[in-house]
DNA sequence: TATTGTTATACTCTATAACTATA
DNA sequence: TATAGTTATAGAGTATAACAATA
């Protein structure tokens, strides 16, 4: 067999970026979430509205803050997704008594129906990729990324907490 | 000791996203970038610009064109990021006889020495979030993270090819 | 005063199409 | 006809500031 050299296939010399944790994550990351979206494109659903509705349907009557909290991101940003899964007859908002000020947020029955199909998805397509991991690698994979997540992060916390990791895929 | 019930610290539950992949990448690249870019900060240094800086360094004379192909981007994506470059003094374009539509780049002098410097910092930045992980966890996670970047990248036939991983940090 | 939801705005990242000048 | 570099443009994703209503 012929030692095929790397000029012949790569443009460049990588040396650094291929040791390069940053870099690695954000490859990664590119390339799984194309594949989960490409398994929701028929659905219309971004990524963060597959968030929303995946925290919802987990904390039903949740407010907007809390919501915003959870997936860590700024209170304006999950206004117009809501929006969005309220147009489509995916979630509602609803005004409580006591407090004039919040509003709970349901899924409706198509909601939650959309959100299992999606997950089951989702996690077809995690099993898919993670069989492309060695036994180590994938018993391990989880409690990396969320340490690396840090920054004393409410899931991270969890995952130190609980070992999430260990629900696995 | 009481036991503290997770209500009472974070907003939501989260069980479904703290075993998801694409989720856990997400936020580990999040943090893992906040450090590093905190890290560039006094030199002024996008993300984008210093994968163009670490390549060329690297690839001394590399067109555009190999370049956007080396980071897997579009064309038109470095165009700004090489102008930013060349107006602070930290790369140049130069014509070659050849071919009058081909531009080989270099990094100057200052160039090369603020490549050094990021890098190192980038190196130690590394070093400091990786030690968060345990043995195991160290030695296969870039491994791991290439494997998902897969798509048949250029990045993951490398380590496939030559195990860039064992380079470790 | 502080908080919930909202609007307006801007900035970054990225892709596409089309242009120019060469080949 | 194809390629290198460029321009223009548009669409995501995200953050900040400020506002109205309410507490």
């Amino acid at each position: 067999m012929p030692q095929v050299s790397r000029e012949n296939i790569d443009p460049a010399q990588m040396s650094y970026l291929d040791g390069s944790l940053g870099y690695a994550l954000h490859r990664a990351q590119l390339a799984v979430f194309e594949g989960i979206l490409q398994c929701f494109a028929e659905s219309e659903v971004t990524a963060a509205e597959f968030l929303v509705l995946v925290v919802v349907a987990e904390n039903p009557g949740i407010n907007q803050a809390d919501l915003a909290k959870s997936l860590e991101v700024e209170r304006p940003r999950i206004v117009p997704t809501l929006n969005s899964l309220e147009k489509r007859g995916l979630a509602k908002r609803t005004q409580v008594a006591e407090d004039a000020r919040v509003r709970q947020i349901h899924l409706t029955k198509s909601g939650l129906q959309l959100v299992k199909v999606l997950q089951k998805r989702a996690r077809d397509h995690q099993k898919r990729v993670m069989a492309r991991l060695d036994e180590t690698e994938a018993k391990v994979v989880l409690s990396c990324l969320w340490k690396l997540a840090a920054r004393d992060s409410p899931a991270e916390q969890r995952v130190r907490r609980n070992g999430a990791h260990v629900r696995g895929v």
